[in-house]
RNA sequence: GGCCCUAUCGUCUAAUGGUUAGGACGUUGCCCUCUCACGGCAAAAAUCGGGAUUCGAAUUCCCGUAGGGUCACCA
């Protein structure tokens, strides 16, 4: 049975290609019926944080990529574990005890356990690069503890994947050179070498290894800005991997059932916003309207609903508008906050020469339009923006639909750029609608006779 | 710098010896249109360079070049 593994540090906050490296584990894992074990890598204690290991496994459960062990395998519960195995590769004289200065204290003398290197040459197969050989001379006799009870990653990563029965070890491209010393410490403790997958970086716009200083990295970030889980791991798999076809949008299942190693790339991949944005789209698409509707409920700015006209009715007769734009939830937000959907909850106000448009249309012709559109829209169907369409449109075509379209926008939204006067007017309801186009004529159309 | 990895449109990628080098994002243009969007159609846009093998190379090999990763008593 394959075992992959997930192994976070918990220094810092979910990063998205650890996120990455667990899902390609979880998916490697579940597409051959195989298991992923998670385990946190806590060793340092200085960095390590019990708030991060905690952020780190609910990002990885926000996206849907969770485990089989039941209990979660710290580092920093097996010290004594590790020193068993130390005792008993010193004993068989595979490591020993060196005497010498600190690194961590200066000053102080420490007795260090090192890993007595036989300096030979090392080939390992990468399921996605093929062989691999390094000289491990130059590596030394490198230090795995920094004493009996303090073992380093080296070591604690061997050991418990060792524990663990882990077969496959898919991680990211920045451990290549870490392979060789974790084989010769395998090969010190007598243990079966998994096997390695190297998975391409995800990198930044400037083809580096993507990090903080290039913008959000966190899971936490994204799922913030209102990116939706699914499209998360969509895009993320799509970093490095792709099926074959033309297929871009997928489930977590298809993905399971499409992944295969032999698709996965060798070169780094940059993480392009623009496409992440698009993807997310196409999964707001595949909502149905309650889901939809709680998810723009949970990022609706509180403003909106402090509107003199704010109510549930009209939140969900504006929702289609808004749902045929919006890539991510912090667009809707963003636009809310600029004030784009007060009209749906309050009366505008606006200059009259936004009400007469770029032609400057005469007064006169706006009030003769809005006393035709009153009586007709107070006796229209209200009951869809199509209905109320149909009941102007052929007028509008008429008189010039620029001519009557414009000014009965604005009279209903007050700005520049909004949603279309049918969609407008279905929002805010006819009563609302009338009204508006009193308030047009008695405010700017009369006065400024 | 040593070691290691990588190299197809700006970006994600398809094509595993024979294609007008395909798709998607983005960009541009056109259509739709009262505005902003959405949508539809179209266009521009790539095999890093040089050798070798071969009837034939994006694809195999070699040499360059470029980029990246890594060189802890961190993980």
């Amino acid at each position: 049975m394959i075992v992959t593994r997930i192994p976070p540090s918990p220094t810092g906050h979910l990063h998205i290609g650890t996120a990455r490296t667990a899902l390609f584990n979880y998916l490697f894992a579940k597409s051959q019926g195989g298991k992923m074990v998670f385990r946190s890598e806590d060793t340092d204690k200085a960095r390590s944080r019990p708030e991060y290991e905690e952020e780190i496994v609910n990002g990885l459960r926000a996206l849907g990529i969770d485990w089989d062990n039941e209990e979660i395998t710290r580092q920093s519960e097996r010290g004594p574990v590790y020193r068993r195995y130390l005792e008993e590769g010193i004993g068989k004289g595979a490591f020993y005890v060196s005497r010498e200065d600190s690194k961590q204290s200066p000053g102080e003398t420490v007795e260090v356990v090192r890993l007595k290197n036989p300096n030979k040459s090392i080939t390992f197969t990468d399921l996605i690069r093929g062989d691999i050989t390094f000289d491990t001379t130059e590596l030394g006799d490198l230090v795995v503890a920094r004493s009996l009870d303090d073992a380093l990653y080296h070591f604690t990563v061997v050991v418990d994947d060792q524990e663990m029965g882990v077969t496959h070890v898919l991680r990211g491209e920045d451990h290549i050179s870490n392979t060789p010393r974790q084989i010769l410490i395998q090969e010190a403790l007598g243990f079966s070498r998994p096997v390695y997958a190297h998975l391409p970086l995800i990198l930044a716009a400037d083809r580096s290894k993507l990090s903080k200083r290039h913008g959000a990295v966190a899971v936490e970030e994204y799922l913030k800005e209102g990116f939706l889980p699914a499209a998360i791991l969509n895009y993320l798999a799509l970093l490095g991997w792709n099926p074959g076809t033309d297929q871009e949008i997928f489930t977590k299942e298809e993905l399971v059932a499409q992944f295969k190693i032999e698709n996965v790339h060798k070169s780094g991949a940059v993480f392009d916003k623009q496409k992440f944005r698009w993807i997310n789209k196409q999964h707001l698409d595949r909502l149905d309207t309650a889901e939809y509707a709680a998810l723009l409920r949970r990022h609706w700015p509180e403003r909106l609903a402090t509107l003199p006209q704010y109510n549930e009715e009209r939140v969900d007769r504006l929702l289609p508008v808004i749902r045929e734009r919006a890539e991510t939830m912090a667009d809707v937000r963003q636009w809310a906050e600029a004030g784009e959907y007060d009209f749906a909850f309050q009366t505008p106000s606006y200059a009259t020469d936004l009400l007469r448009g770029k032609n400057e249309a005469p007064l006169t012709d706006i009030e003769r339009h809005f006393t035709y559109l009153k009586s007709t829209l107070s006796e229209a169907d209200f009951s869809s923006p199509d209905a109320i369409k149909a009941a102007i449109w052929d007028y509008a075509d008429r008189e010039g639909r620029g001519a009557v379209l414009w000014p009965l926008r604005v009279a209903l939204t007050g700005r520049e750029r909004s949603p279309d006067p049918f969609n407008s007017a279905y929002i805010i309801g006819r009563d609302e609608t009338i009204k508006r186009l009193d308030d047009a004529l008695t405010t700017h159309v009369k006065m400024g006779q």
